[in-house]
DNA sequence: ACTGTCATGTAAGACGTTACATGATTAC
DNA sequence: GTAATCATGTAACGTCTTACATGACAGT
């Protein structure tokens, strides 16, 4: 149910079409959650089967066509009770550590080209989110500032504070899978001699 | 392929059933790895048709039987091909931080309630693994004694040393995420007064 | 004319979850 | 005898990925 989720905060802030969702996708929600389009447009026509959203259709040009999505009360209610509901934690599922667990059956070369590939791997996270803060300090979020418009001045305060403690989760995550790959690569190195 | 990997990682240090490999799940490699018995048995009788695994039928008593799986050269292969490709790193599908996003549209006494089970959820996991490191450290975990009878004297330190190594990083991250949950209650204070 | 981006999808398959079904063996 | 645990599955469903299909519009 989180894509639902998703769509519909992404919805209430303002209508969207699909191939929007898609976009935002890409950038800023994207940074907690993704999905393709191939999963998007038939959840948006389940969401407005069930009431949650209803769709408007416009035109662009000639014969060009496009959905935008509004969200309806119980859409709103719906988001809301997502957000009210247990989080529903997932078994560990965890790559990465599972082989970590077994670098000992490969040459400590190719121990190390994990360890570095994990660690780059999440640097290219990090300085996404990095920036990402910056942006909200600088007001230039895009997605805060549609957001912020729509927002009763009282509640402006929190909603920059949750977005950015989001991302200082984020970045705090990132920064711990990055130390953790450098004492793996200290430890290649110190099992070598 | 993880699936895959896990049970030949399992696999390799010995001959198992599904019904063993289930088990493992819960416990040990069950931290980095789970899968329920219905994944288990039909992942096992595919790896088999491919020749990465064969089955040895047993029986138990006058008409029990159970299937022990030993890993082929091919198995053993796969395995190691696994452990140099490089890791599919998925896109980032994170409900607790996408929740935490929007924690303005809810209460203060929600938000908390949120901020607590994060919190309680990974302290669980925290528990779990620094007692498997204490296990590690003591020689006491079964996983790792079974793995150590079946590895030579040269490599017996790196194979420790790796698992400690793994479950460090979880213990890390578990840190981290509890740090996060209590900046986050802090903050909901703050933003109540 | 051609490229890029807007716009919406279908299809097939891999992966995972939950619930249920079935029967044997072991320990009390 | 009865409960626990050993042992192996099936079925239905939900989620997610990858690849492909189709066409309109906008700018050069």
């Amino acid at each position: 149910m989180s894509l639902r989720s998703a769509l519909l905060a992404l919805l209430r802030v303002g209508p969207m079409s699909g191939y929007e969702l898609q976009k935002q996708f890409s950038v800023s929600v994207g940074h907690v959650w993704h999905a393709p389009g191939s999963q998007i447009y038939p959840e948006l026509r389940r969401m407005e089967e069930e009431g949650l959203v209803v769709g408007e259709d416009q035109t662009r040009g000639e014969r060009g066509a496009r959905r935008l999505y509004h969200v309806t009360p119980a859409g709103d209610a719906a988001f809301l009770d997502w957000m009210r509901s247990p989080l529903g934690y997932l078994r560990v599922r965890d790559p990465a550590h599972l082989r970590a667990a077994y670098l000992e059956s490969v040459e400590p070369a190719e121990a190390r080209a994990f360890l570095r590939a994990h660690e780059e791997q999440w640097r290219a996270e990090l300085a996404q989110w990095e920036s990402e803060i910056r942006r909200i300090d600088a007001g230039e979020s895009p997605m805060l500032q549609r957001r912020l418009a729509v927002t009763a001045d009282e509640e402006r305060a929190a909603t920059t504070a949750y977005k950015r403690f989001t991302y200082e989760g984020l970045v705090e995550r990132a920064r711990t899978e990055i130390a953790w790959a450098q004492r793996g690569l200290a430890l290649v190195d110190r099992l070598e001699r």
